[in-house]
DNA sequence: CCAAAAGTGTTCATCCTACACCCATGC
DNA sequence: GCATGGGTGTAGGATGAACACTTTTGG
């Protein structure tokens, strides 16, 4: 265990903590919204389905520390990490006395690395049908959901998620997803292109209608 | 410094933090908004002013660290507490790397212990002019302003703040001085009756008119 | 031609804003 | 009676939900 130079008193006298991120890593696959989870490593609850977490190291921000634990896991980077609270019941993490802080982002499901996911024997599962997670993982999980549907009201969600080019279809089959209920396809097409942060593309794609939807894709300056 | 009896290697091996909680204590004084603030006991920085803080100890979940400060400092207790996020940047403190959350409150300003408060040096300073704070505090309290904002819009803000019976432009003024612009009486009122949370009583005063305003109060249930 | 998805337009209710107006009372 | 702040009513704009309608094209 590193020890930090410290001279103040203070600093001293006071308790150290475990500190962890935890992640919540939202895809988007067979139009539902999922959360990736992992069979725990380690004891206590080992095997138990948990979200993936991590220390924060001694030099280490929280945000870094979350990206370093997306990225080890999904070998993605340059993903946006949303805070969406610390947890810190004494009693929560039945192994020690951690204080966790959790994160979501949003991920491509169709471009992680599988082959890393595969290996910590990870799985996607539906928002709607979790299964017991250990810990609080449960709270921070429709926590980040609850957060999630703020964010996709005020600036539209996905932009991480997505491919570069997409419908509009698509993009309201993932909020449909994210709020859980059908959204009128004309309100949102209106809403959406009021928001002024997608530009229309001269591409046609006939994959989901013999008409053709236009590809859109997310302004360059936001 | 108090071990904690960890038997699992992966706990073990993990870097150890000093947290801590940093509160927002905001006040409602002269038509204005006001954060209580200190100068800062110990080194580094000491003599400048800051909010009010404290490291979280061995069994203490944030909420009652942010709780013990705030009592620590104003002798209130049972005041509602709203975690604002936790900031992590390595080189935030420049006494030694601290993780720290911040906590917002609203308090009365007629009722809390002045004698703790006068032997701590504290000031309350208006929102709108704030000396120069050490540290990330200047972030953390804007960020809780916002937050502020947010909860006022939801909920209505200053159950804690008001005294038990107050008028409408009571609470407006001080709406105001959260959104730091004037709102309009008529909708204000409409706004905030039709939210169903206060209730009309009997007694009038005439401290602030000659007509008379009605005394209202919070709803028991919520 | 028709089914089906893409895309447009119209209506209605709701909410917020601005502002005009009435009410009660101390001076 | 009139100035002052408390309290009510109303007209206009913005937003969003519901839904009818038009467009395009593969089969």
């Amino acid at each position: 265990m590193p020890v930090q130079p410290v001279a103040i008193p203070e600093y001293l006298r006071a308790d150290r903590h475990l500190v962890a991120v935890d992640c919540i890593i939202f895809g988007y696959q067979d139009e539902d919204l999922q959360v990736l989870l992992f069979p725990r490593e380690i004891q206590p609850e080992a095997g138990k389905w948990s979200l993936v977490g991590g220390f924060v190291r001694e030099k280490e921000s929280l945000d870094l520390a979350a990206r370093r634990v997306l990225d080890s896991i999904t070998g993605l980077t340059s993903i946006r990490m949303y805070q969406v609270g610390a947890y810190s019941d004494p009693g929560r993490d039945s192994g020690a006395r951690v204080i966790s802080v959790a994160f979501a982002a949003l991920v491509p499901v169709d471009r992680y690395d599988r082959e890393l996911v595969r290996e910590h024997g990870a799985r996607w599962w539906p928002v709607s049908h979790l299964p017991s997670l250990i810990f609080d993982h449960r709270q921070m999980t429709e926590d980040a959901l609850g957060f999630l549907q703020k964010l996709a009201d005020s600036e539209l969600a996905g932009r991480d998620l997505l491919p570069d080019r997409f419908t509009l279809v698509q993009i309201r089959k993932l909020h449909e997803a994210i709020f859980r209920r059908p959204l009128d396809p004309g309100n949102f097409r209106k809403k959406v292109l009021g928001m002024n942060v997608l530009e229309k593309t001269q591409v046609k794609t006939t994959a989901g209608s013999k008409k053709g939807a236009f590809f859109y894709q997310f302004r360059k300056g936001k």
